[in-house]
RNA sequence: GUGACCAUAGCUCAAUUGGCAGAGCACCUGGCUGUGGACCAGGUGGUUGCGGGUUCGAGCCCCACUGGUCACCCCA
């Protein structure tokens, strides 16, 4: 029993893992770069009202999941709990608004939530974060959803539910929710304890209850759809309009809703099987309003952000395969103190010419050093004995074959190069 | 934050009504004085998550804590 411990909700990434990671980050870079956004790097923590403004008092994040402290100097500073807010300070502070629009950025990088860990939830996760800036085209709505889209396709998932709906803005949401309201103090019968809660703190959240007994009420519940106003109905059409010449398969879910007072018009997610309960792998939407409460002048945008370890335990449920860890070249394994030398002068010439290659520590004998090039999955063993040495020769084994020759010293980096060529 | 279940070697798990902490895998070594994988043999590795209590005696029973899992809340 260790005397540490990775602190409650945080992991080590091992080695073994790297496989998933390496391949789901190449895929995010690849997707952005294709769709023409720029990589925006932000920091780790930001001012803690930042947060309270940007995501919004209220919300759970907010209220009790934030990493909050006073650092040696006074300021409150708080650790990331989500990256769009700390990319619209950028926008802001770097007055991206004199730049072409839309500004289109994206972030891959660890947020901290202080949630009560889970499947597929962690105090500390990654995401892949994509936001673009001051464009209300419903066009560039799906262009965002393309983006997460595609890195779904490229990582081979197939079968994943996308769903959208829109979440109104100032103008004709309020009505909504008064019609919401109304509805539901008709049904406060079948409402459980949570269901209430929601109705006086947000009563958006009602729409996704999973009460069974509530199931029914819900289902005839008011739709926001029905309640639009012209801008926003127009808006929602166009997406759907885009998105069915695209072909891509989507359902309108009038149940999918924002709380927040800046989220407007579109959002949509996308669901994932087989990971438990925290089955959301992407979330996004338009915040139409964000920029404004952060002090800037009104700007559209429009984001999603998308769960690193869910997409792979995602990849592990469906057996989706990654390319795996690059093997060394070779495994130069000396016999006794000449041959220690001669190794550590081949393996460093080895690597200067690009080759991967290890070196065996220790006084070993042949066959301990052999089933460690083995272990490591080295194409060579690189064997330098006293017969070897004594001709100026090392033996070049080749492990998946099995069959051995011996090469100049000298010639064995132009050997494993040609050779390496091959492959 | 709420509830339920769980915690024995690096990993997966045994251990009879409370009676000497074990196996497989992995790792190391040897069988083969210089040849990997398969096989055989041996070895390293534990304060049974932590702290109390009950008992002649606790991995096992009781309490508290910590951590994990699952669900809720919420979310990626």
């Amino acid at each position: 029993m260790p005397l540490y411990r990775a602190p409650r909700g945080t992991q080590d990434i091992l080695p073994e893992d790297r496989p998933y990671w390496r391949h789901v980050t190449e895929r995010a870079h690849a997707v952005a770069a294709l769709y023409g956004y720029e990589f925006i790097d932000t920091p780790i923590f930001e001012e803690t009202s930042l947060f309270v403004r940007g995501v919004g008092e209220g919300t759970d994040i907010v209220d009790k999941e934030m990493y909050s402290f006073q650092d040696k100097g006074g300021d409150d500073l708080t650790l990331r709990p989500e990256f769009t807010a700390g990319v619209m300070r950028a926008y802001l502070e770097h007055g991206m608004r004199t730049r072409p629009q839309p500004v289109k950025l994206y972030s891959f990088g660890p947020i901290f939530r202080r949630e009560k860990p889970q499947a597929g939830r962690y105090r500390q996760f990654w995401q892949f974060n994509v936001e673009a800036i001051g464009e209300m085209d419903p066009a560039l709505d799906v262009e965002v959803m393309s983006v997460a889209w595609q890195l779904y396709e490229d990582l081979g998932f197939g079968g994943l539910s996308f769903q959208i709906n829109s979440t109104g803005d100032p103008r004709c949401r309020p009505r909504y929710i008064e019609a919401l309201v109304a509805y539901y103090r008709q049904h406060l019968d079948v409402l459980g304890d949570d269901d209430r809660r929601r109705l006086e703190r947000n009563p958006l959240r009602l729409l996704d209850s999973k009460v069974p007994a509530a199931q029914p009420v819900i289902a005839a519940a008011p739709k926001i759809t029905d309640y639009l106003c012209d801008d926003c109905a127009q808006h929602f059409a166009r997406v759907r309009r885009y998105l069915d010449e695209l072909d891509r398969p989507y359902a309108v879910n009038h149940r999918l809703v924002r709380g927040l007072d800046y989220y407007t018009k579109t959002v949509f997610e996308v669901y994932a099987e087989g990971i438990g309960a925290q089955n959301a792998v992407c979330g996004g939407g338009r915040y139409d309003g964000l920029i404004e409460a952060l002090g800037g002048p009104p700007t559209p945008g429009i984001g999603f952000a998308t769960g690193i370890e869910r997409i792979i335990l995602t990849m592990k449920e469906r057996g989706i395969a990654v390319p795996g860890q690059p093997r060394p070249t070779a495994f130069v394994a000396p016999l006794g103190e000449d041959g220690k030398t001669v190794a550590l002068k081949l393996v460093t010439d080895l690597r200067a010419a690009g080759l991967p290659a290890l070196l065996a520590f220790g006084d070993r004998s042949l066959k301990a050093q052999l089933r460690a090039a083995d272990r490591a999955g080295a194409t060579y063993a690189i064997i330098l004995g006293e017969d070897e040495l004594a001709q100026g020769q090392a033996a070049l084994r080749h492990m998946a074959q099995g069959t051995q020759q011996n090469v100049l010293l000298q010639d064995v980096v132009t050997f494993l190069k040609n050779d390496s060529r091959e492959q």
